[in-house]
DNA sequence: GTTGAAAATCAAAACGTTTTGGTTTATACT
DNA sequence: AGTATAAACCAAAACGTTTTGATTTTCAAC
């Protein structure tokens, strides 16, 4: 039924070895030959099989991704376009991406060890570090190549990408306190994730070189999720003292503090000011258009992949490690003038 | 380094046959060396080579799915949600899933040639299928396994699930009618897509029963996508004889309206009414929420894949046809009282 | 203590490639 | 013509499994 080596060789009355090499490019086949079988796997629709050529050659060109995730419905925009992001890439590239999720504990690790001992990948993309890193520490400890989107506490010395999350908040710090505003809320994400305590410095070193501190009443923890942003917000809009900003360390929880607002008839951008961080594609186009801080998850996503490939090729041995310098995006959330309802 | 058979064989000095047998759970092995082959593969930390497997078995237990999208950077939540509802299935019936993004035409039924011929996947589940599907009429012609998220217009000669478009449509033509409705404009979908014109009859016959007909300037059509929801919605917002429903095919649009309609001041649920179609996650949280139909794509998503991988095992030969019935999500988007502000 | 059947074990082939280490054939040089 | 060199080709091994078709061991029954 399926075209192999073998029938192609018959055809041309020639060796397997003979028409590998010559499918392979190696000059030690007359190019008359090489051209002939070339031409005859063409029209046969010859397609090698993979398994073969993986379990021949020791590599797989697959990388494994394993998302740490509660629940395993994920709608998080924020990994849609990382995904998207390390596919491409590694769809360009001929690499197979094999995607799971896990949530973090003992089972996280064990996927990570199966993957490996069952020679199912070349490596993998850490995402979502956190202060301390099992996975990380698993990594290294086996020798075993791998990117992470972000650092971690404890160990640094591997190759990752990472916004700067510390600069991005003292961006909003200085945005927000320029305003004017005193009374500000933060929602926060899980403090065991790594770029919380960044963000966290970040923003209050920004408010604090313009005096203001944070009140412990107004640090409020989420999960990401528009769900708890919103609960979170509604709580804190509820208060006789509320708060007039709204800080939120992601989109996600922002877009959840906005409707909250708006459930209880504040305007957001003026009676409370609100913003995230991430600029997912949907902040742009939320009413009102959110004023947040953009990280460039589908580029990230694509450089790590790119990175991830050439620490499996040795291509590069030294640690690449890449920080960028987000950019504030400021949009109505905020109280900017709306350019199209001139009023 | 890594742990294969054989050493575990040269470990309990048995063959590889055996050893192979006792974790395959054969009877032929006797218990005592079952339990110590079994044993001693824990204790080695041994996991099989997954691609010796599948070169061996003549099966790959991989699922393919190649999404029709255009630009590569698809940050749909509808197709999150089914990926992940597939791709949960397929975790827990042991099973890969192979992901790539091919946009509709020749390069597209390329990708599905070389996943077959390669003997990558075992069979594909096909979404979004379209009145003429190439992709289908492939592979009933080559009998490959497969499963299709809704039916097509020529041949509904397979295995299929779908929401009943129709009737969904149908339930919003009452809905919106019944309010008293007269002006209602409509952003709908490719007409290529074999769904587009369900959901159209739909909402013709429904609007028909009431004596309301769609006047050819209110029918715009979109590309699912927010933006174009919004560019649209603009447009028609902006006419003077402006509709006071909007109808988008799809809640993305519907959310795209929506800022498009609080973007000219206009108060949606009062001012102008907008429903959608899908219930994603995100149109519950929306300000206002939305109103739409619920399609239970993460459910349909599992259901597809739990389908295809009987059919791939043989253990169904009839072809199943599953048609939902959809049920209507009605939210403040049209106008319902908003339960927590209540003034 | 044979015998025969059942239980336990195994060697070898197969899956479709690539790689190793050749051998054969053609070509060029004395 | 003989030899060295280069070009073209190939048989066999290997990758890590499963499966086929034995063969060996055990043990009950005579």
């Amino acid at each position: 039924m399926k075209v192999t080596i073998k029938d192609i060789a018959k055809k041309v009355n020639r060796s397997i070895t003979t028409v590998s090499r010559a499918l392979n490019g190696y000059d030690d086949v007359s190019s008359k030959t090489k051209a002939l079988i070339i031409k005859t796997a063409q029209e046969m629709g010859y397609t090698p099989n993979t398994f073969a050529q993986r379990l021949q050659k020791q590599f797989t060109d697959t990388i494994g991704l394993i998302l740490p995730t509660f629940s395993p419905r994920f709608a998080d925009p924020y990994f849609s376009e990382l995904l998207a992001g390390i596919g491409n890439k590694a769809a360009t590239l001929d690499y197979d991406l094999l995607v799971s999720t896990r949530a973090p504990g003992e089972q996280e690790i064990e996927a990570y060890r199966k993957l490996i001992e069952g020679g199912r990948v070349d490596g993998f993309i850490v995402v979502r570090t956190r202060k301390q890193d099992a996975r990380i520490d698993y990594l290294i400890d086996r020798e075993f190549p791998f990117a992470a989107f972000g650092r971690s506490e404890k160990n640094s010395d591997y190759s990752y990408v990472e916004e700067d999350g510390y600069y991005g908040m003292q961006l909003i710090a200085e945005y927000i306190a320029g305003l004017g505003h005193k009374d500000i809320a933060v929602i926060i994400s899980d403090p065991m994730l790594n770029f919380t305590g960044e963000r966290m410095s970040g923003l209050r070193d920004g408010l604090s070189s313009h005096n203001i501190s944070l009140k412990n009443e107004f640090i409020r923890t989420g999960d990401l999720t528009q769900k708890s942003g919103y609960d979170n917000a509604l709580e804190l809009l509820k208060r006789s003292d509320r708060p007039t900003v709204i800080i939120a360390f992601n989109d996600l929880m922002a877009l959840g503090a906005m409707s909250a607002a708006q459930e209880l008839s504040l305007e957001v951008g003026r009676d409370v000011l609100v913003t995230g961080f991430d600029d997912i594609p949907m902040s742009e186009h939320s009413h009102p258009p959110l004023t947040t801080v953009r990280q460039p998850v589908y580029t990230i996503g694509g450089m790590l992949c790119e990175m991830l490939i050439k620490i499996i090729k040795k291509e590069i041995t030294t640690h690449q490690q890449e920080l960028f310098k987000p950019a504030l995006v400021i949009r109505q959330s905020t109280g900017e003038v709306d350019s199209l309802s001139e009023e």
